[in-house]
DNA sequence: AGGATCTTCGCAAACGTTTGCATGAACATA
DNA sequence: TATGTTCATGCAAACGTTTGCGAAGATCCT
């Protein structure tokens, strides 16, 4: 629409050269100016409503002062408080964000990446990323890159996670304690780093406590939904009539389930107790209360931007390679002992006791 | 990191001069080359791994491709269906998008932006803006805008709204027809236009009912969350003891009468019918179900990211000034017939009826 | 065959900054 | 007073594209 006033304008207008004025505009450069000058200059830019051109300083310096932030989905809700914890360190330091969904579809996130590229972000956030994914590690050499929520495994990425493996753990534990001992672990996506992370977390934890198949079962999810939530449950109790416990790999896995089990003229907690993972928001409103790991999701965010920040201002600057965030539980109303009548018989329960003391 | 290749690198390769690989490269000025240089030049662009540089094409055809989504807070669940749908938009179109977050606070709204001014954006889609925002008026002339989900009434600003009043009016209707004839409104912010006009349509609907106050009452929160819904339902059951309906501005509102209702002792509906606006995701799986009316999220930020287009690249083009979208009531469960003996006494009622016919 | 018209491509400027280097003045030192 | 030093500012190139203009060659028409 209307040309804007450039530093050339305002050179003219107070008679000095272009550079004078982009250094006296310039945080770093002012301090080469006579204090007299820089004021007359600001002053001048000020009345003439000039604005900066960041797309012209990118050119020259190579730095657009934005980042990429990929997810797989907005509109999932894990997501918006990560994105609004990263916006609330990159936007205090001058970064804005471009915000892409890859809807956990390789081909979207290899092509939004490249558009990311194009528009010369100086650093990536991937919150959206397939485990093992070998383009990354490439990509990373272009462009700093960290990921939330999820890492891929060896890769030198640094990356920002939550304790997948602790909260599995304490919630199995958990579970137990009520007096479950047939659980079945309904995984996430084995394309995914929290899916892969937590079922073998959910592996070694069972061990821990002497729960072998087949009182532990397990059935992996394709996705994070509600429907392969309700699937899998649906099939762990058709498969395993025994288990008492569904411990699920998320929330979303968790409110299928316990949908599923309504459908069977069952009721969580009383004949079957449900735990899920990442405490979204609303969760605290739906019935029954559902026994989560909660996880600290804005903060997941914050310091997945400020390890970016780092990487972008001091290139050689040493980061953590991968932070772990704590879990906790969030007691609801989702676990009630085992139901008796469910669970194995006891010989079964007694033979798997055996076999450790063998 | 790593210089990448440019449009000069492959000019180089391939021994033509860089005018002839930018129009090689562009969908439109590849017809004026022979289809022969054409073909060479992509070739040996891909091979090189070319990515064009969008900044720079930016700066000198003063088109970034990129666009301003200002929000009020994305973890507002109410948004990112509304992105999403923008984003569905936009993304096909080439267009990337800069999200920011307003917290509804004009001063970040302002400073948030001039940001995305300086990052040369191509439009804005603003879903975050106040009413009455004289400011917005002069920026609308700077670039093209469009707002969505709220409008700045009589400002030209081309706007995708849902239909409020018409959402309103058959909320209210609904709540009649159960036989409702105390309902009190918990109003949304004054300086926001959702509150403001479903105020305007709660007033004139009711009247259009032959329902005045005291008989209908009105009560106006601050800010669309949980905790004004409470503190509006508590004040509007103390000042006016025979309500038996509240037709609530927002579905955030409306979760927070609940609570309240509940934190009273008395139980929603049967004491005490509840409705809200939005039908925000998890709604359905809250209890009880709360009676709500649907507006169409995707569509409103898919259709205003259409009218921007179109604005962005026909800059003369007609479009259409206030977009009204529909809304539907979803039926839940949270409206009852009112309670006997609560409600106002018969008289009090004749009366209104009375003066109706006077 | 000679001019007119097309086709295909090169030339160079421009977009708005930033920044290394040069320059001149003021100033201190010898 | 001559000789560095420092300070404040100007000069011009550069970042990677796009695009109006012009030129050369090919093609066409009469």
């Amino acid at each position: 629409m209307k040309k804007s006033v450039t530093i050339k304008d305002v050179a003219r207008e107070t008679g000095v050269h272009v550079a004078t004025v982009s250094r006296a505009l310039s945080p770093n450069a002012r301090a080469l100016l006579s204090a007299e000058v820089v004021a007359r200059i600001r002053k001048t830019a000020d009345a003439m409503g000039y604005r900066p051109n960041r797309v012209a300083a990118g050119l020259r310096t190579r730095r657009t002062m934005t980042v990429g932030v990929m997810i797989p989905d907005i509109t999932n809700t894990l997501f918006p408080p990560i994105v609004r914890g990263m916006e609330g360190a990159l936007e205090p330091a001058g970064y804005a964000s471009i915000l892409v969904n890859t809807d956990n579809d390789p081909d979207r996130e290899a092509r939004l990446f490249d558009v990311l590229m194009q528009r010369g972000v100086d650093g990536i956030i991937d919150a959206a990323v397939t485990h093992m994914n070998p383009h990354l590690e490439r990509l990373a050499m272009e462009v700093p890159i960290v990921t939330a929520n999820r890492m891929v495994e060896g890769s030198g990425i640094p990356s920002v996670i939550n304790d997948d493996a602790g909260g599995i753990r304490m919630m199995l534990q958990r579970l137990f304690d009520a007096g479950h001992r047939n659980v079945c672990h309904i995984a996430g996506p084995a394309d995914l780093s929290t899916g892969i992370q937590r079922r073998e977390a959910f592996e070694t934890a069972a061990k821990g406590l002497d729960l072998k198949p087949p009182d532990t079962t397990m059935i992996v999810a394709e996705r994070y939904n509600e429907d392969e939530g309700s699937r899998c449950a649906l099939a762990a109790l058709e498969d395993s009539p025994h288990v008492t416990a569904l411990l699920c790999a998320n929330d979303r896995l968790a409110i299928g389930a316990i949908d599923a089990i309504a459908s069977l003229g069952l009721k969580c907690p009383e004949d079957i107790s449900v735990t899920g993972f990442n405490d979204i928001p609303f969760l605290d409103l739906i019935a029954p209360g559902l026994t989560t790991e909660q996880i600290l999701q804005f903060d997941v965010g914050r310091i997945a931007a400020e390890i970016l920040l780092k990487r972008m201002t001091e290139p050689d600057a040493r980061v953590p390679e991968t932070t772990i965030m704590p879990v906790s539980i969030i007691d609801r109303n989702s676990i009630a002992p085992p139901k008796p009548g469910r669970g194995r018989k006891m010989r079964a329960s007694g033979r798997s006791r055996k076999m450790k003391q063998g």
